[in-house]
DNA sequence: TACGTTACGGTTGAC
DNA sequence: CGGTCAACCGTAACG
């Protein structure tokens, strides 16, 4: 009985219920002002277990979130989809060709060896033999034909970033300059999720599941255009790289979007009356406690605060260190270093 | 009972 | 332009 996928096919609208009564998608993040609302119970002392119970959200997830939030000091999801860098960088071909003009009997583990000889790759992203075989028989083959390497600003390689390979859109928004611009909070990943299901689904389900809850709420009918209109057929993912250019990020946005003061809103509005999961269904009153407390978030290693009331620009993380963090989950800590602010932004 | 971990089924987006 | 692949997601279950 539980965890009944709800498919709402004629309104493009789905998702599921777990075993505790919350709405999810399958797939997609939870939306940042629960993964927000979680970070801040946990500040408040409570227990996993109880934020778990009171948001609905499983306590694999919750201890997933604040394990992410106490590495990393970032609430956000990780980057979804997409490939790895590349690492035979327009770069790295020219080399291998200036390699094996210089040499065409070179082999390609030879080649491998100069690269990383020469510098111009280190042991983390120098191609492999068979990567560099592939660039010999397929770029290479005719080293009559100038390479379109040379000719082209190579866009792609800017994002090659060893730290953080997936690019945030920091550099698009400005945070400091949007302070209570209408487009609101924008809890905006690279590729933030614009949880097109979360969005259509959740108003789905919630109409589906407790139809109360939408007639007993005066701000749901504007949200409700809202997340519904966070479709994918209003953009689709021909949007620029990494949310750059995506415009209509706003699944959490619009999530957040019903006041600037995210405190204000999260504890209790947002997530009886516009929250687009269910599971939040219950009377606001559940969670008016919340309301008093946790205007912001102060992460413990880095001391850097989420304000909820100026989310978009109190929130700054450490840029999550992908790589190092998917080979070695414990060593999150050790790139402190190389953080970067990726932020909140406003759409 | 609480919670960390992981298999699983799913979505996403670059290639 | 559709398929593949590898990233991510949250849930459920296990210990």
């Amino acid at each position: 009985m539980l965890n009944i996928p709800l498919l709402v096919l004629a309104d493009q609208t789905y998702g599921e219920v777990n075993q505790l009564g919350g709405v999810f998608v399958n797939g997609r993040p939870l939306p940042n002002a629960i993964r927000i609302r979680i970070v801040e119970l946990a500040q408040l002392g409570i227990r996993p277990c109880d934020i778990s119970r009171q948001l609905r959200v499983s306590h694999g997830c919750v201890s997933k979130i604040l394990a992410r939030y106490n590495d990393t000091g970032s609430i956000l999801p990780g980057a979804i989809g997409g490939s790895k860098p590349r690492v035979t960088t327009p770069n790295v071909v020219k080399s291998i060709r200036d390699y094996k003009l210089g040499d065409p009997g070179i082999f390609a583990w030879e080649i491998r060896d100069r690269l990383l000889a020469d510098g111009v790759c280190d042991k983390y992203n120098v191609p492999s033999v068979s990567s560099i075989s592939r660039i010999l028989r397929n770029k290479i083959g005719n080293l009559s034909q100038p390479s379109q390497y040379d000719s082209k600003p190579s866009p792609p390689q800017i994002s090659y970033n060893p730290v953080y390979p997936y690019s945030y859109p920091n550099a698009m928004s400005p945070t400091g300059s949007k302070l209570g611009s209408p487009p609101a909070v924008s809890v905006s990943l690279s590729r933030a999720w614009p949880s097109v299901h979360t969005v259509s689904n959740i108003l789905g389900i919630r109409a589906f599941m407790d139809p109360a809850a939408i007639a007993g709420t005066e701000s749901y009918q504007p949200k409700m255009e809202d997340w519904t209109g966070v479709n994918r057929h209003s953009f689709p993912s021909v949007h620029g790289v990494n949310g750059i250019d995506k415009p209509p990020i706003e699944s959490d946005i619009k999530y957040t979007q019903g006041s600037s003061n995210l405190s204000a809103y999260v504890p209790a509005c947002a997530y009886s009356a516009t929250n687009q999961y269910g599971v939040y269904g219950g009377h606001a009153g559940n969670y008016g406690h919340w309301q008093s407390q946790g205007a912001s978030l102060t992460h413990p290693n880095t001391g850097t605060m989420i304000q909820s009331p100026n989310l978009h620009t109190a929130i700054s993380f450490k840029n999550p260190p992908r790589e190092a963090e998917r080979k070695s989950p414990l060593s999150k800590q050790q790139h402190e270093g190389l953080s970067a602010v990726h932020e909140l932004s406003e759409s």
